[in-house]
DNA sequence: TTGAAAGCGCTAACAA
DNA sequence: TTGTTAGCGCTTTCAA
């Protein structure tokens, strides 16, 4: 390893303190002009770039965030982290990524006391595997804000859109749309499935506004988000003796899934099923046919989050823990009404 | 900031040094038996948790690699990053992930003497906006594995698969189907297009085997290898007053965008236009008709990337670059045999 | 405004 | 096998 030139050096040239070179480097303080014009020249001539690790040890902080998702390639959050990085970027913090796959001891590991220290100084986090009561326990020194569904305890920020709300909207417009046999794809009916369970209440709360029968038996449980789950019950559905004239999925990649399925029956949508999604992600734009979606703000998403964990990573006591919603829009698609007619409604 | 236990606080207990607990932590040395289990013991009463800064700044390494690419949401590089972030796991190593939008300055800059220094131990970076020289005048002090098309001049590791050979075999698989207005979508006869260039060549390779003249007009150009870029090659070619009967996407995005077009136009793939991508990405199994594909295995590109860059930070003296080449097969699909002819070859 | 010096918490060379 | 101790490079308190 080549030696690296110190802070000291630096100070040596420049024939000052290594403090009066900290304070130019860091813009810090005051410093006279011509102490600083020397201090530069000698940084210059030297090629001095600050240690980053020494530096955070002496501050006792890492310069990072942690962002914590169950699966990087799923497309939602691969778009999302684009504005997480952004935004940290922008504030001088750099991100680091974890991905859990959904295990519950990986992911309790990274919120508990045990986790090893100064690697990051805050987490924005996309839970799976943990329940209300596990992310509960998390380690309250550390600042966590809490992506999808999960009510905070008070202890962390939660930032989502309004499931239920954006939920009961995708029904409705099916529902308008003169359809009658919805199926609903994705839900999950344990503790870890808030999510999904706020998107069959709204689903259910849609058919009690417009005085339609909810179809229990097309109401369908998934344990991913995937198109893999959403092929998998959508043959259900269709092997079903009176299948359904609509689908609600609980992702864009069940509703592509799902859709997959359609096609290899032979099925037009949206004339025989219509289908709408969820998330929004670019695949949904360019499908064939394009699907409708509850589009959630991302980009306000994503930078709320590094918002408020940097909040709470600058604040000395903890904060209280908040509800943060972000907005939401139908996107209405080929998928749902058919060539011709698409356009977007808020 | 709560004070955290420390490691002499832990000797301490335990009587002994904190030379001892450093060992006994890091499983070095010998320690004996009883002496060990007295300094587990303080540590489990402590609850003692190893500084990763502190230890880093001793050891003057940062334990993290950074993963460079152009764009997070590209499904190819989020899969590829799953590889990656869990190779990089299992050799203790965390992954800060940056992403450039191809800007040629950002991309320089991670890669040059005037980096923040111990940010991370080495880089794997896939370039977009550098070309051949930029990428030669990187600090040769940094471990630095490059993805893609990037030929190494010597300083550091580029790994990729053989993008003529795939090329040369997406292209013969149309040319056997019968098709022989053959188009390319994604040329980029710049300096920074080499991956693009050599997919061209392979493209025109096949034409050579098979004695079929290349229709130079129906080589499109395209800044990117989105969806956005295919579908609009793809609108400019079925305006064409000679479209092509078959269509080779130089990514699978570029695929999906274009057979959104033909969707959209009412033409049938791949009855009127054979389609075929690049990347295998999970996006292209399931669209509508699933798309024929070069399948990279991204899986053996991650793992030998990580290895690679950790075997360069290991090394005491500068490794000579090398080529690495990964494996790739041609998937075939309906976008270019219709419905129940695909399967697989090699 | 600037200097001297004590840490930040850990590793590792040197000694015992 | 274990202890002593001098760094790693920076920040920051205290004093001047």
């Amino acid at each position: 390893m080549r030696r690296d030139v110190t802070l000291r050096e630096v100070a040596q040239l420049a024939g000052v303190s290594s403090r009066t070179v900290s304070n130019v480097v860091n813009g810090y303080a005051n410093v006279t002009e011509p102490t600083r014009a020397r201090v530069m020249r000698a940084v210059e001539q030297l090629g001095y770039r600050p240690n980053v690790l020494a530096r955070n040890l002496a501050q006792g902080r890492s310069g990072q965030i942690a962002v914590v998702v169950p699966y990087l390639d799923t497309p939602y959050f691969s778009e999302l982290l684009q504005g997480i990085i952004r935004a940290a970027r922008m504030q001088g913090y750099n991100v680091l990524i974890d991905q859990t796959d959904g295990d519950p001891d990986h992911e309790r590991m990274l919120i508990s006391h045990g986790r090893s220290r100064l690697l990051f100084d805050g987490v924005i986090f996309s839970p799976l595997g943990l329940d209300q009561q596990a992310l509960a326990d998390h380690d309250p020194s550390l600042p966590l804000v809490i992506l999808g569904e999960r009510v905070s305890q008070g202890t962390f920020d939660h930032i989502g859109i309004d499931d239920v709300a954006a939920s009961r909207q995708a029904t409705e417009h099916l529902l308008d749309l003169g359809r009658r046999r919805l199926a609903a794809i994705g839900d999950q009916p344990y503790p870890t499935g808030e999510a999904a369970q706020l998107r069959t209440r709204g689903f259910c709360e849609a058919h009690e506004r417009r005085g339609v029968t909810v179809h229990e038996e097309l109401v369908i449980a998934t344990p991913r988000f995937n198109r893999v789950d959403g092929a998998g019950a959508m043959r259900h559905l269709l092997d079903l003796p009176d299948p359904p004239d609509a689908v609600f999925c609980y992702s864009d990649l069940v509703a592509l899934g799902a859709m997959h399925v359609l096609a290899a029956r032979g099925l037009r949508v949206p004339e025989d099923v219509a289908v709408i999604g969820y998330d929004d992600i670019e695949d949904g734009a360019y499908s064939n046919p394009p699907v409708s979606t509850i589009s959630p703000d991302k980009e306000m998403i994503a930078t709320t989050a590094v918002e408020r964990v940097l909040l709470r990573i600058a604040s000395r006591t903890p904060l209280p823990g908040r509800e943060l919603r972000a907005p939401h829009r139908l996107v209405v698609r080929e998928s749902t009404v058919g060539r011709g007619a698409a356009s977007r409604a808020g």
